[in-house]
DNA sequence: GATTGTCAGGAAAAGCTTTTCCCTCTTATG
DNA sequence: CATAAGAGGGAAAAGCTTTTCCTGACAATC
């Protein structure tokens, strides 16, 4: 691995500030601070050593500059997930977070492996990162990193299970009261809950969230919730079924835009009209799903890209010595299309 | 911004080869030898030090290291695509492919905006990246990032349009031949093409591919290609229209496996039996789309992860002087479901 | 016994920027 | 005029690891 051969082919000498100071007839301490506007220097002598960073093109060789002042403006995200549909939206929002801090990140895949993660973790560290983000694909608590990080650490989506951890996760009970709220107030009152996997935190979470918000209104769901698995098939199968044992359902919450669409199909194809005699509403948002349904699924969404925003946020200010642990919970919203 | 707080909450000072060297009893020097397997040690020594370096968990500053090497073993990672659909796969397959040269990588995401571009190309450079890989979202040629870059680039996914820059691409016609191909072997004889805009260079290359591989088997196709946009509602609209102008069709080839949902919701909805009376191949190999489709979609997977794999290996070989100008082909491959 | 060679490890420089401390020159003040 | 103060800029250290060069000690050889 890695001969020595040149490692710059194109560029030529990368300049340093010692060129600039040259050009300039000044010493390299004088052209830093001419440039970071540091010291007690003629104005005239500044724009000399402007003009001559300008003309050679120089930019400062931020591994040094890490060297010295023990910060290095970068730090790692770890992706439990590869790269997929939770994990996306949040690291964009990381990433426009710690732009405005002039940051930049590490991305590392740990694809749920543990041993794999510490490998991360540890060429992150040696990397002298300022923090970390841990970023999950299920909303169900997670081991925690590693105790004694010398860096601060935030948890997205996937909370920690340590609860003086800073974590930053989806308002799963919210989503499923804006989703029966919803139902409710556009006229359904005979309402059933499709969802996934039952060993799923967020599918138990938000079957909690919808039966606390029918009580509040002093309603009930029709049936159990039905549990299945994140698939369109059994969206299709579950809507078959709740047909047969509640052919006057006329609401169904479900537990993700992918279930959503399959019921919705479920229930066309059984002679249903959607929406007028069956309301539908989804979770996640997901554009390519939620979109493409017929109808277009009204939907809750969680809101990933505001947690990763936040995650980045809670990072910065705890790098800047005021962290702050515990649970932090992004609240969803309604997005309301035609189902 | 970024106070000087302590940034190090947890985990008291981090460790040093000093703390090393001391704990063992040599100098800093021979602890680095020690520990790198460099210079003439007695072999209790070694071991003494590993042993005083794995009591301190201790482990090397990288920064301090890059600034001495001039190789900090990290890349830069461009893309165009707010992770998108395309860039997920292809950042996976680069990361692989960089791992085992036990590199990272910087992500930056430049939304499509040349600002941002440079923005994130100077941050990079300032961060002494060892090469940087362009990724984006559309097959089109893109303009290069910058004559005279200090590191070597690798363009993945849409080429540069300047062919002398190292370009990792997906064989467009060579998926339309799959596909063709895929579709006359299971007897189709009547074959028509949906596909996306004619806008985007990749409707354009998969059409010309088809036509080329029909006429290879002295075939063509029943209609002229029609160009829409990558919506189910396109693909849906499309067959109906194909099913007025040409109701014998029994061969689908389309453009992308969203249009090949809604192409194969339409001809089913329209009472046509799939894939018995008529086969239906996308391309993509996008999961959500393909295996929820009804029948579950055969379909071309361009190789996404393979160009992310080959670009970060083009890139190590370039930073170890070993470039390799030029255009880089993927081959696709066919993925056969039921449809 | 003196010289040469080898082995083990130490000392110091290098890599690039920033920052602290200090020096010199000018100007103002008593 | 002499001293103090301030302005402007230089010199050098610091940050951490690696690497080169060098020194000492010991053994072997003549």
């Amino acid at each position: 691995m890695t001969q020595q051969a040149d490692p710059r082919p194109a560029g030529a000498r990368r300049v340093g500030i010692a060129d600039v100071a040259a050009l300039a007839g000044v010493s390299p301490g004088t052209a830093s601070k001419a440039l970071n506007g540091r010291g007690n220097l003629r104005e005239e002598t500044r724009q000399r050593v402007r003009a001559a960073a300008e003309q050679l093109g120089f930019a400062p060789n931020s591994v040094a500059r890490s060297l010295l002042s023990g910060r290095t403006f970068t730090v790692g995200i770890i992706t439990t997930d590869s790269y997929g549909r939770f994990s996306i939206p949040i690291m964009r929002g990381v990433e426009d977070s710690l732009g405005v801090g002039e940051m930049i990140a590490f991305l590392c895949d740990s694809r749920d492996d543990p041993i794999r993660e510490q490998h991360h973790l540890r060429k992150l560290l040696e990397r002298q990162v300022d923090g970390l983000i841990v970023a999950g694909r299920r909303t169900d608590a997670r081991q925690p990193l590693r105790d004694k990080l010398p860096v601060p650490v935030v948890y997205a989506f996937a909370r920690s299970a340590n609860p003086d951890d800073c974590s930053v996760v989806s308002d799963e009970r919210g989503a499923a009261k804006l989703a029966v709220e919803h139902l409710v107030k556009t006229g359904r009152r005979r309402i059933a809950h499709i969802t996934g996997p039952h060993s799923h935190a967020s599918s138990r979470e938000r079957a909690i969230g919808t039966t606390e918000a029918l009580a509040e209104l002093s309603m009930e769901l029709i049936s159990e919730p039905l549990f299945g698995s994140w698939t369109e098939t059994w969206g299709r199968f579950a809507a078959a079924q709740l047909l047969r044992t509640h052919p006057d359902v006329d609401g169904v919450f479900c537990g993700s835009d992918v279930v959503a669409r399959g019921v919705a199909d479920g229930l066309r194809e059984a002679g249903v009209s959607l929406p007028t005699q069956v309301g539908i509403v989804g979770v996640d948002n997901w554009g390519v799903v939620a979109e493409a349904a017929r109808p277009p699924l009204t939907t809750v969404d969680l809101g990933l890209e505001e947690i990763g925003h936040r995650a980045g946020d809670l990072l910065l200010a705890a790098i800047d010595g005021h962290p702050a642990p515990g649970i932090h919970v992004v609240s969803s919203h309604l997005v309301v299309r035609e189902s």
